[in-house]
DNA sequence: TGACATCAGTAACTTAAGTTACGCAGTATA
DNA sequence: TATACTGCGTAACTTAAGTTACTGATGTCA
């Protein structure tokens, strides 16, 4: 009995972030076989080298998708959000590939996990399910590209700004509470630098700052 | 007649370069409707903002892709050799989005073009078509994070190197035909940098200059 | 042959960003 | 309450890369 309402209660979800873009039968199918994962603020998903069983799908919160290379250094990527999936994953899963980024919970959030034996299946058999997955590498590839463009164009102060401003909408909140260390790490520089140019966006009168707490004005 | 060889010339070049993904049936019916395209060194394919009517299929040669922004900026993302395919074209053609790439060809290449409403027929009609357009679209996304690591995590002397050998594996060449100019614009840096950069790694014994010619050592 | 354009080398300088070091204010902990 | 820890501000310095300016060498073309 609980069994059925957890599944009607996945069927919910499903239907209310992707009843606009996959067929009722599918949904019912995937809410039959998906698993509920809930994840805690900075908890890690997926780290790089791990080798993947099952496929995610974000229902509720936010996950950032950063690089991580051996020497430590990391880089924010991009984030995936409700309704949304991890596209890179089903290669990883079906390829036995290792995953090659790191997934980080950025609130409390609820993903549904599916085996990927049968994302393969629906491959075959729902066309809906094929545009959702070519759709969502799309999606992350200009992504990928607008990334490139902040690291390639773009200064620190204004890569600082739109990283406010990018954490400000997902998370829904002008108040981001996060030291300069973490602010640092994602955007791949040190904590110093970063002090200095929150600082200098304090002075320009952009943002205001207090301890682990950055608040955004004209947003 | 002629066209009859040439249809069949298509089908043995498809056969060649993509016989061991692709079916047969799929292969048949791709040389009906491929159209021909060569190309020539530094001829541009694609621009920012063209709105794509066929998909194409590398067959001899190799095409650079790189990203450009509104200011002119630009830098090199990744190749694209004999039996690849640009993943995104297919999804920006369906779906009319505007190229966010740059295409140019490297040497002589000849390429063949699909109309896009056959490769949506063929995504639902054949398993090896599906197989193939996923796998391009995820060996993109690892190449452009490779590209993120190199703009991220090296010095500019690395970055250069880098593109020195891989110029010369994707040319298969040891001597590469670039003036400074047209390695820093590909680098997204400046002359005055990539030629002082240069004469270091000749001292070091790593490469030798000449007029509008770079070539490697230790290769 | 002379005029001009392209390509590469180099010096001198500027700038963005990273590094090291230290102090101080909150906060937590024994 | 004394202690230690974390987060932040700031100064002083280093470094990688970009910029400006000038040079000579090579190549092209009228």
């Amino acid at each position: 009995m609980t069994q059925m309402l957890r599944s009607e209660n996945k069927l919910e979800m499903l239907q209310t972030h992707l009843g606009y873009v996959l067929e009722g039968a599918l949904l019912e199918e995937m809410a039959q076989v998906a698993k509920i994962r809930e994840t805690a603020t900075d908890e890690v998903v997926v780290n790089v080298g791990d080798h993947l069983q099952m496929i995610p799908i974000v229902i509720e919160g936010s996950i950032k998708i950063s690089r991580e290379n051996e020497s430590g250094d990391e880089l924010l990527l991009y984030y995936i959000e409700g309704g949304d999936t991890c596209a890179m994953s089903l290669q990883c899963c079906t390829r036995k590939i290792d995953s090659q980024i790191k997934a980080t919970s950025m609130e409390p959030s609820l993903l549904l996990m599916f085996p990927s034996e049968y994302m393969e299946r629906w491959l075959d058999q729902y066309k809906t399910w094929r545009q959702f997955i070519l759709d969502s590498y799309h999606t992350r590839m200009l992504e990928l590209m607008q990334s490139i463009d902040a690291i390639a164009f773009m200064n620190l102060d204004q890569r600082l700004l739109k990283y406010l401003s990018d954490q400000a909408k997902i998370l829904g909140s002008i108040e981001i509470n996060h030291t300069h260390q973490q602010v640092a790490d994602d955007l791949h520089s040190s904590r110093v630098v970063i002090s200095r140019l929150l600082k200098q966006l304090e002075t320009k009168g952009e943002i205001k700052l207090l301890r682990n707490k950055i608040i955004l004005k004209n947003f």
